[in-house]
DNA sequence: CAGAATCCCTGCGGATACTG
DNA sequence: CAGTATCCGCAGGGATTCTG
């Protein structure tokens, strides 16, 4: 898969330095466009679209559950929890409605008693993942370095503003 | 998208689920195990790395410098921020010395009146932003789906907890 | 021009308690 | 079991001001 673009090193900036993008003037609030591997340049809405996908994976949880649903199919929710591991349940519970809207999981309730919930990943939601398989195949292939630049970050800039 | 997670069009959940991965009894903090597509999984190190990796490409402005520069090349302070275009200086110099930090970008300051400094992807920050390229193909081929799951997400679920 | 410093407000997210 | 509801700390990030 991650051929999927013939050779992942670094052809995504090379194509889009070398085309010219529709730069947005600064006017319209950030519209940033970027380029395809395969020459088409992607539109503002898909943009916008990698750009949420983005910030939803981000927000602390969401790829943690992603990942588990991804390796065990079909989980409960309490055996979600514990497989993440830490996550509180009011967060494990925003976490799976907001992947549930956004279509990357299915919620199935079983009317038993005790209740039963069980959550799945959708076609969606797999896809999503598969994607996100090239940056795991980037942070192996560039380990070394991410570990020594970790390793060297000078403390001094780490508790600049934040502290 | 029914039950089967066996041919759900990627190998990253079939490869994962065939796998026992190395689940941690939520002891240690979330020790979750991703599942490379030639069949390595992958470390708790690089899972770690990929997480940090994503989480600040996610930080709201990382992302969208990332794509100017890939665009640009070499850019100027405040070129960058007309370009990003909404971005205030105080994150613009945060998002930048973090990347400068991570070994994504390059500052090179010229010691000139007025000032003047530039910035510019690394290998590594390329090779990022290549990663990333997946997502955009991945937000590009199920565009229409997100499409019409964004249209028809229902409100009453939006202003939950947040509102 | 390229920032550093300060103020302040919002919302993420943890902890806890309650319910069907 | 699978949530919901509430309180609350704290970091993210915008606006503004000052400087080399």
């Amino acid at each position: 898969m991650a051929d999927t673009n013939t050779t992942v090193s670094n052809d995504v900036a090379a194509a889009a330095t070398a085309a010219t993008p529709t730069q947005a003037p600064a006017a319209s609030g950030r519209r940033v466009v970027f380029q395809s591997p395969h020459g088409a340049s992607s539109t503002p809405e898909i943009d916008d679209m990698v750009m949420q996908a983005i910030a939803r994976i981000a927000d602390k949880w969401t790829m943690c559950v992603l990942e588990v649903l991804a390796q065990n199919g079909v989980l409960r929710f309490t055996r979600i929890g514990e497989l993440v591991g830490g996550i509180s349940q009011r967060m494990l519970t925003k976490t799976l409605r907001q992947l549930e809207d956004d279509g990357f999981v299915t919620r199935t309730v079983y009317p038993e008693v005790p209740p039963r919930v069980e959550y799945q990943l959708t076609e969606l939601g797999s896809s999503l993942c598969a994607a996100f398989c090239s940056v795991w195949l980037w942070a192996e292939a560039h380990c070394s370095e991410l570990r020594s630049i970790k390793a060297s970050r000078r403390p001094t800039r780490a508790a600049k503003d934040g502290a």
